[in-house]
DNA sequence: ACCATATTCAACCATTTGGTTGATTAATGT
DNA sequence: ACATTAATCAACCAAATGGTTGAATATGGT
């Protein structure tokens, strides 16, 4: 019964896979790799990922026993879309965005 | 223990939730006329306007016995910025927008 | 064959979420 | 004073969420 919008954006509200979405900006990565950074366990890990490949924020595809991980930013589209509807900040501040961004690689990431 | 993100992340993710803020586009509005289109209750709606309250997306001033929400749409830049950082579909596609926003409205409004 | 590695499954648990109803508080109209 | 209207509170409920552990399922290496 949930719409995709419920589905983004819920996935987006926590913040551990907000900070797995962040990670797979820089590359592809096995499940194992993307857990290891984090203090739970990888079923929790695996669970999440579930939730991000039912989003489709991420897809996951097996080859061998390793199963890669892979950012699809295009499914955030229709949210990123929907908030302009209240975006009278009008365009990007990109300065803005980068002093964010890193605050929030520190904050979220439990490791780096 | 949340970050802002998490909580308004969270906020837009009910379908009841951004429906009311789409009606707060147009105007303030009292709390008995925010509830009148949904089928749940009052106290129900009460919670959702906590709840959007909370992630600071509206704010509620009492006057008399009317209680107005006006949205605030400036809380929405965080998360908007965020989502940014996926955003390689670059600048803002209006057309698209507009049509996304009128499927919206139908869908998400029980009355309208 | 055997063992190790990668990942998920299943059952469980505590907390949160979104809803209900009935009572309550506060402001207004007559 | 009294009834009406606006909104929240309190107690409760079912379902969803985010986590755990232990077992199961592939696949790969030797």
């Amino acid at each position: 019964m949930a719409n995709q919008l419920d589905i983004v954006f819920a996935a987006l509200a926590d913040p551990t896979r907000r900070s797995i979405l962040m990670m797979l900006l820089e590359d592809d990565m096995a499940v194992t790799d993307v857990a290891e950074p984090f203090e739970i366990s990888l079923a929790a890990i695996s669970k999440h990922l579930t939730i991000l490949t039912n989003a489709g924020l991420i897809s996951q595809e097996k080859r061998g026993r390793v199963k890669w991980c892979k950012l699809e930013p295009s499914a955030l589209r229709p949210a990123s879309v929907w908030m302009q509807s209240f975006g009278q900040f009008g365009e990007l501040d990109l300065d803005a965005f980068e002093a964010f961004l890193s605050e929030t690689i520190d904050a979220d990431h439990p490791d780096t």
